[in-house]
DNA sequence: AAATTATGTAACTTGCAAGTTACATAAGGA
DNA sequence: TCCTTATGTAACTTGCAAGTTACATAATTT
């Protein structure tokens, strides 16, 4: 019947739980400078690159990521869903939006460092 | 140079690391309903009263939930702190969403209201 | 003061997520 | 066609997060 609220929990729950990983974490923020093949994403993490194909696929199921064959190579990049997904979640506990901007102020500057 | 901006992603990851468990997110959706003791926590749960309360410390040092004493009761309660994290973090990876929370905090500075 | 209640912590165990190696597949290039 | 490149997956191993039991502590109650 309503498998369409079910299923939309487990999606929220797929993110979260993807999200809980620092590795995976670290794959996002590489993305965020631009898509990039599977294998120079590997080519960045000192873990093998299987180890790293496995975190692309739970952040595919989670949809965090998505990706695209180019011929032999297959292109990952952030996929809007999965965060959207995330704040959702996270806003069934603050709704309002009021008393984040101080915050996200003050740390939209620099980051670059790594 | 300050090593606050250097801490602040330590807490953030407190944050995301603590949200990718669900007995944690399962206690946080517990507590979006109300204060709680520690006991009346644990009792919701399949698991040992030691595990909530290990739970608990996580949530806690990822401020996403505060607590007090009140004699011999701890009370639980949400953190907007840490939610406030999480959803920074989040921001971070799409620049227009930080470009609409800073056009409302320039619209609702000087109202106070909230 | 002794018993009870509520909680946190220490020490240990264990289940599973995250790692590894070995292999399969598929697309180009020589 | 065979070789190389790029990737995903299967099967196995392992490190550590999450669980357990036992204990310590502190605030009430009798």
């Amino acid at each position: 019947m309503h498998e369409a609220a079910a299923s939309l929990y487990d999606e929220q729950d797929l993110v979260m739980e993807a999200l809980g990983n620092d590795v995976r974490r670290a794959i996002l923020r590489l993305l965020a400078e631009g898509e990039l093949p599977a294998g120079r994403i590997a080519e960045r993490f000192p873990i093998s690159r299987p180890a790293v194909s496995k975190h692309l696929r739970l952040l595919s199921q989670a949809q965090l990521v998505s990706h695209e064959a180019d011929g032999v190579r297959h292109i990952y990049r952030l996929n809007r869903a999965g965060f959207d997904r995330g704040r959702v979640w996270l806003d069934q506990f603050w709704p309002d939006a009021l008393g984040r901007f101080k915050l996200l102020a003050e740390n939209t500057y620099e980051r670059g460092n790594g």
